[in-house]
DNA sequence: AATTTCGTTAATGTTGTCTTAACCCTGATT
DNA sequence: AATCAGGGTTAAGACAACATTAACGAAATT
């Protein structure tokens, strides 16, 4: 497979440098100088991942990064903020207009390539995550936006019962004790009564069906399609 | 058997202290400091258990975890993440990559050693697992998911008469006392009247097929296809 | 400050699982 | 043939495990 990077910066001397060092590596570039471009690009280009600074003139990167994940794909994309070593708050800022990663100004090529590769990776396994996540009985978990989907039907789960989703659909079929989820989604240090695991596992099988959650008396409970 | 345990985290401290509560109980541990150098630990330590912090620099938790499940043994060896509690994404994206499970910090050594037990515990029921689950004519148990098939049909059995099942087939042909089936099933601790035992097999040839527990009078019950 | 949403627990109801007790077989031993 | 040891069978009750509901305080929202 083919994979696409969109590079994006003001100075033209990192974007060849970057674009340089990509290309040798077999992965296929555009560079975009603003953010208005870059969103633009992104339409067109469709990359898997997009690496931004944050400083730049037009639009900066993280009002692009927030203008890219409404698009259409725009939630699947990879967004790395490249950042200057000192503005760090930048990286903050970054991480909560949706960026996935950020890569610390001066950059260096080997680490750049290395750190991009991972990038890739990530966005196949999220991919085929995704999409074996439709195998689940047209479930769909959204771990960016905390947002679940059944069969087209939006729900806004609480953190808790989110997660303890989560952990039972990671594995469909399953089984996981009592202990187990404790340890998971409430940590190893925090104690709860018995009932609690009950109470959250009633709110989800009415929320999206009492057949998905199964229990097995005496061991735990497990997801099943 | 000599347990072997790699710790990897990027904080000096820690290690020390896990490793010296570990070796306190006999495990053999080692350590390393970053993805990259866990990796390569991995493969020339072969451990049965990792435990790895996520946040880490050159090469983080999530991306070393997913690059040892592609390496030979990689699929066998158990990899728990230490989490710091509040960043709960990390702990969904940890399963996503292949994590077994979690340990939250801060980190009590008392709780640490007996979850690695519990760990090495599994780890041996998951290698035995696979070894006898195939092979036994048509009769598959899948201990995770606490389901039997027996050609194809799918049964749900109870708590008792799995453990008894499991145990009669982790070892075909050979016959196993009543002595010691008490033990295994119900544990030391436990009396339970002698009838006990002869109720559950009865439920066992009732679903899976008369033939298949074979009694042999005076002495146990075997499990023959 | 008022209101809503979450997470937890306590109280009570429900169910499946385990065990036992009573009785029935079978084959070996006298 | 009578006895006996070892196990087989069945059904009913006890019990542990889970389900459900409501209600309370703590957070988050408004």
């Amino acid at each position: 497979m083919q994979f696409k990077v969109l590079l994006v910066d003001d100075e033209q001397d990192i974007l060849d440098l970057l674009k340089y060092n990509l290309e040798k590596e077999g992965f296929v570039v555009e560079t975009a100088s603003n953010g208005r471009l870059a969103v633009q690009a992104f339409e067109s280009f469709q990359p898997q991942l997009i690496l931004m600074d944050v400083m730049m003139p037009e639009m900066d990167g993280m009002e692009a990064c927030r203008e890219i994940r409404d698009l259409p794909n725009g939630s699947e994309v990879i967004i790395a903020f490249l950042t200057a070593r000192n503005e760090d708050y930048s990286q903050m800022a970054g991480f909560e207009s949706g960026g996935d990663d950020y890569i610390a100004k001066p950059i260096k090529p080997r680490i750049l390539v290395s750190k991009v590769k991972a990038w890739l990776k990530r966005w196949e396994q999220k991919v085929d995550a995704t999409s074996t996540g439709v195998g689940t009985g047209g479930l769909v978990i959204d771990k960016e936006k905390y947002v679940v989907t059944n069969n087209g039907e939006v729900f806004h789960l609480p953190k808790k019962e989110f997660e303890l989703l989560a952990l039972l659909v990671s594995a469909p079929g399953r089984v996981f004790t009592r202990e187990y989820i404790l340890n998971a989604v409430w940590g190893n240090d925090v104690i709860v009564g018995d009932r609690t695991i009950d109470v959250h596992i009633r709110k989800l099988r009415e929320k999206l069906g009492e057949e998905l959650f199964k229990t097995i008396k005496g061991v735990g409970y497990k997801f099943e399609p």
